[in-house]
DNA sequence: AGGATAGGTTGACAATGTCAACATCGAGGC
DNA sequence: GCCTCGATGTTGACATTGTCAACCTATCCT
């Protein structure tokens, strides 16, 4: 046992002490803060207080370390979906517009096209994870044969949605800032889903 | 009349001829070719045969040109969209996606979020005039309190399954290529947008 | 004890966005 | 017809960035 914890500890905690997670995070703010165009490989060394050359170490290149927050991001997103969605399919959709909305950002960066999926395996497999959950969530709503279709035209509402607020494109629709949610509601809940035939 | 004329003239056709234009084509060549991530101001003026920095007479900086590109990505979805849109709704939705599929980095470019719409107006303009044809689209379909609403589903919807689409989230749905139409045919066709009430 | 090696550093290079100073050319008043 | 002026384009410079290569160092394995 000593030997698996040591080896992890050493891996964690080396000279700088699990500098991956401290990168991470210091890319994390800066994304946040001002936006993924101006999240340098440089500046997040600087943050992390190690040299230009350090994040090397743990990232091939500047778009792995993209994909490594975007994969954080869909991680973060699956846990606000399951929080939400034991209000049910709605509740759902509308944590998914919520998550978006809440870390403009990251969302961003998660579907921005920056980021191939092909090149970034780990990227893929924490994508395909929150769309299979979100399949999941949806084969009860509707009959087995017409999950996949249902499950796709609601992720696509959803995701479209929040992709539209989040750029700005529904500004004139919504009269106000309080009523945002509301309208979330009202589009989410405009559509039927055909059932399965 | 000769006056106006030739100021205009003048104003098109100067040392260059026209720079702005062939600026935009310029960078639409490499938007294209090698997305946005590797659009430079400087490659930019290279393939247009000029200095590195005569673009700065026309484009405040990179964002502007960016924006500029986006806008004419606006107009042309809009004509893409009365194309398809002869067919009806539905066909519309079609034309919407099939754009999103064959001019991928454009459409990346107009919703990839690099663009903030406050800062562009005529960007903005674009994307409004664009939402303005959807709405205007969606109103003989539904009742006209619901008209709104409905719209803002439609195009959620279809901006989604574009979007999605694109980013290759639904790849493994999608059984072949060559019924990738077929998919999107079925997922439009998965819901049923509510009446007015 | 003593390499091997993961983790980190220093130095360098080309490319880029952008600013400032300068050059050029057509237009319109004299 | 000339001449000034502003729009258009160029040259030069600078800081910043991504990335490569060479080097250092602390810990682990035998």
């Amino acid at each position: 046992m000593s030997t698996s914890r040591r080896r992890k500890a050493a891996k964690a905690a080396y000279h700088h002490g699990d500098l991956r997670a401290g990168l991470l995070r210091s890319a994390a703010v800066i994304l946040e803060e001002q936006g993924v165009a101006a999240l340098s490989l440089r500046e997040t060394a600087r943050r992390a207080g190690v040299s230009h050359n350090a994040p090397y170490r743990h990232f091939a290149d500047r778009d792995a370390l993209l994909a490594a927050l975007a994969a954080e991001g869909f991680a973060q997103l699956d846990a606000a979906l399951d929080a939400g969605g034991q209000a049910g399919p709605r509740g759902r959709g509308e944590a998914y517009v919520r998550f978006a909305l809440e870390h403009p950002q990251r969302f961003r960066l998660m579907f921005g096209g920056t980021l191939r999926l092909d090149a970034h395996p780990a990227l893929r497999e924490a994508a395909a994870q929150t769309y299979a959950g979100l399949t999941r969530a949806f084969a009860a709503l509707t009959g087995r044969e017409g999950a996949a279709v249902a499950a796709a035209a609601a992720w696509s509402l959803t995701h479209g949605l929040a992709q539209l607020l989040l750029d700005g494109h529904f500004a004139q629709v919504r009269r106000g800032e309080q009523d945002l949610a509301g309208f979330v509601r009202e589009v989410l809940g405009a559509v039927r889903f055909a059932r399965a035939r």
